[in-house]
RNA sequence: GGUCCUGUGGCCGAGUGGCUAGGCUGAGCUCUGCAAAAGCUCCUACAGCGGUUCGAAUCCGCUCGGGACCUCCA
């Protein structure tokens, strides 16, 4: 595997050069989504950019396996390690089942994912699915003595893991300002360490959601699941482990002393984390109410919004942020990138029907050269944009017979365009598509024949109106130095 | 309070110790019957104050903003 991949690792803090455990293998874990309502626009941006990241991947001749779990159990409100999860919670609120919640709310998830064009994962586990294999890793780590039972709920010690372990590694927070900075629990608190967390939690009878275990009737713990999924499908230890910037402190801190306490072994060499999407400079979270759907988004139904956006067009937008930055959500800023992005995939149309000159006057090799170095470099995508812009500008030129390009050129425009565009951005030409779109094309033609011939005999008013109601019906005319062409 | 990130032109957003980011917007020009599209040019920014350096937006310190995590959240 010949390639220059460096990406940033959360470990070590800095970016480091990606060798692969098993080459040309790469197992790569992504914390998903918990399914008790509609995934918003945060979660898609995590998902989107660790798609770019499995696609680019693939691009570079690795064989991925991508695991991405859906959390359909566990996760209560709150710290209390009591109470009803989320599940139960929705569930009693709407008198449904538990599952109908998590089966209405993981369909909604795939279908707008498919939305924004990421691949589906190799492997799309559930929590529900492997309560064995968490109830498995729970008894071990009792075993291995850094756990212990209280009235049917298995807790984590991390004072006890701290004796031999970094805890804090992941955020680079030592033990005594953890503990120093943890709030104080309430009175009945079971647990013997303040930063102690439940591996398996004690359900009371009214809980909806159950399975029987050890240590009575229960429900897994949030962090888990990821643990004993990761572990299932990928090994002991595998090449990348991602999520969001937010599961870093808590979650993926305590996956990792899981680990290490279940089979001594770190989950993952490169821990990768996406940044926060913010609206107004807010992060945007769910419980901060300041979310979209990707619904509203598509529709421009919300009060922030002047328009819908397409998803590609989001999709596009995202990638002119690097993944670790945090990405601040406006209209403005959006409109901006449905023009750039229209501008893109316009020069891409134009690129199909170019004609080759004898002599280059652009180097093309050399801007290719620079995308895979964007890339190279942890994911670049807002500087690789840069370059596609730059060919944008050479592609037009062309059309424009300002610049030559020879076959061979454009040939590789081509190949520049489809590997990092569709193949690795995962951007797509939005069509109408259809039969209908095919007629349309026909007429259109017709139309513009006409209007060519009202020209040509300098019969300007009826050119004019032709291009005037076609404006009007939202069909834009542009007048090249070969014919005119048009777009919607 | 603790840990950490961050402050770039009208807006969004990369980046490196010295050499153009890019996109959007605005202005001008070219092309065009006119317009649109496209191309070219311009608006030359790096929170403030010190320091290191031949040279810093880029390194260090301080000040002032913004944000994240420490509680469920991608």
């Amino acid at each position: 595997m010949t390639h220059n991949l460096h990406l940033y690792n959360t470990l070590s803090r800095k970016k480091e050069k990606f060798v692969a455990i098993n080459a040309p293998f790469v197992g790569m874990y992504v914390c998903g989504p918990t399914v008790y309502s509609d995934v918003h626009l945060g979660n898609c941006r995590t998902f989107m950019s660790f798609d770019l990241i499995y696609r680019y991947l693939k691009h570079l001749g690795y064989k991925v396996r991508y695991v991405r779990n859906i959390t359909d159990a566990g996760h209560l409100e709150g710290d209390r390690d009591e109470g009803d999860d989320k599940f139960t919670k929705k569930a009693k609120l709407l008198q449904v089942e538990p599952m109908e919640i998590v089966q209405k709310y993981t369909v909604g998830f795939r279908d707008i994912m498919a939305l924004f064009n990421t691949l589906p994962p190799s492997i799309e586990p559930t929590a529900t699915g492997h309560i064995i294999e968490q109830q498995e890793i729970a008894k071990k780590i009792i075993e291995n003595k850094f756990a212990y039972e209280v009235n049917g709920t298995v807790y984590f010690d991390v004072e006890k893991y701290s004796k031999t372990n970094n805890y804090g590694e992941l955020t680079n927070r030592k033990l005594e300002d953890l503990l120093e900075n943890t709030r104080e629990l309430d009175g009945q608190d079971e647990k013997k360490g303040r930063l102690d967390f439940a591996l398996w939690i004690k359900a009371k009878p009214e809980h909806l959601m159950q399975w029987p275990s050890p240590w009575g009737m229960g429900f897994p713990g949030w962090h888990i699941e990821c643990s004993a999924m990761s572990t299932k499908y990928l090994g002991e230890t595998f090449d990348i482990h991602g999520g969001g910037m937010d599961l870093q402190a808590t979650h993926h801190t305590n996956e990792i002393a899981q680990n290490i306490a279940y089979c001594g072994k770190s989950p993952a060499n490169y821990w990768m984390h996406t940044n926060m999407l913010t609206v107004n400079g807010a992060r945007m979270s769910k419980s901060a109410g300041n979310s979209f759907l990707p619904l509203e988004l598509f529709s421009g139904d919300h009060a922030l919004l002047s328009k819908g956006y397409s998803p590609m067009t989001v999709r596009f937008f995202m990638m002119q942020t690097h993944y670790r930055s945090t990405l601040d959500f406006s209209d403005e800023a959006l409109s901006g990138s449905e023009k750039a992005f229209n501008r893109l995939m316009d020069s891409y149309k134009t690129l199909q029907q170019l004609s080759a000159s004898a002599t280059s006057s652009e180097n093309i090799p050399e801007l290719k050269a620079k995308c895979y170095e964007a890339m190279d470099d942890d994911f670049n995508t807002p500087v690789l944009i840069a370059h596609l812009f730059e060919a944008v500008r050479i592609i037009n030129s062309a059309n424009d017979k300002k610049t030559q390009l020879t076959q061979a050129d454009i040939d590789l425009l081509k190949t520049i365009y489809n590997d990092f565009i569709i193949d690795i951005m995962g951007l797509k030409v939005e069509e109408e598509g259809g039969k209908a779109s095919e007629a349309l094309e026909k007429v259109m033609q017709l139309v513009l024949d006409m209007r060519a011939k009202a020209k040509a005999n300098k019969d300007f008013a009826t050119s004019d109106e032709i291009r005037n109601k076609l404006t009007a019906a939202g069909i834009q005319v542009k007048d090249g130095k070969d014919g005119a062409t048009w777009n919607l």
